[in-house]
DNA sequence: ACCTGAACACCGTTCAAGT
DNA sequence: ACCTGAACACCGTTCAAGT
């Protein structure tokens, strides 16, 4: 019997749940989504989902860090270009996701695995960010609450959705660092 | 029979039933909140919420609006003060009922009557900004984007408590009008 | 007009049972 | 180890029936 095959499906299968969900999650938002059509699409029972994901919310971490892994490969391409542009990249793959974007707000209050989640993403852009603002030499005393102001407009452009223009605008005054 | 105590009954209902609402939703947010519950603290049958309110969301929307209206009402001590410490009394307020706050923004995507309080009640609060900007003698071509920074500020303090003096110096960031 | 009892379809989750 | 059938308690919502 092929031993080594058995890793290999499990790994396919629950990546196979993983992407059914991401699609559901996106397009329908989270609560709207039971895992019962998560199971028809994936092609398994409901129960299956359970032997692996031990809840509806961690299957949701695991789809989100599916995710940010592909975010972070994609974004690799934009290196070369501007800050301005790089967030406005941002911006604009957010809005494509923006239910799941509420729903980690909003899950982060109540579940600790997701508030976890939260927690560490930001860590990790909070990162990213604060390295494009010290290559586009903003002093560094003003590189802390700028990446604050810069993380607050991103979410807030989600949530509020502006013309193009008046986006780029408040994107600017993120990385021009002055009003 | 008192013809006219009838009316009286209704709004005194309705009113206990927002109320116990209010209290439920803020406390343990709107999906955790069952109407069973909300019922029971209105001392009251779950079928009855029906008579008054179209579905959850529609009591949602009535929670949101008394709050509003209780708000608008406590601002106006607040009327002599600095405009940074308003903004600062804003955000503490609204911090203590942030889960509200996620479950709006959560549920404007996929709920009309959500969607729609939620156009309303920015409309009314950029006003309100953007007139305390202009008393503060900010020029007239800066009052719009630092309005929307403004919003997207206090909605990000919410997500991402800061430090007091952290949370400060944002908000000084829109007052001031430069960084 | 106002309220209730009883039922509806559905939900996330559990578990004993199969292979 | 992996998957299923059947059941659990609960959910928002509906509606015919009462007063």
């Amino acid at each position: 019997m092929p031993r080594n095959r058995r890793p290999r499906d499990r790994e396919e299968k629950s990546e196979e749940i993983v992407a059914a969900a991401a699609t559901l999650f996106t397009e329908l938002g989270f609560d709207k989504t039971s895992l019962a059509s998560v199971a028809e699409a994936a092609g398994v029972t409901t129960n299956t989902i359970y032997w692996y994901f031990a809840s509806k919310e961690v299957l949701l971490v695991a789809v989100l860090n599916h995710m940010l892994t592909e975010a972070l490969k994609d974004a690799s391409e934009q290196d070369g270009t501007p800050l301005v542009d790089q967030l406005e990249w941002v911006v604009e793959r957010l809005q494509q996701r923006s239910k799941l974007v509420t729903t980690v707000h909003a899950l982060a209050a109540t579940s600790s695995v997701v508030e976890t989640w939260h927690d560490g993403f930001h860590a990790v852009t909070n990162e990213i960010l604060a390295e494009g603002l010290r290559e586009s030499g903003v002093p560094e005393d003003q590189i802390h609450p700028l990446t604050r102001l810069g993380v607050f407009a991103i979410e807030g452009l989600l949530m509020h959705p502006l013309p193009k223009a008046e986006q780029r605008a408040v994107l600017r005054l993120i990385t021009d660092g002055s009003l």
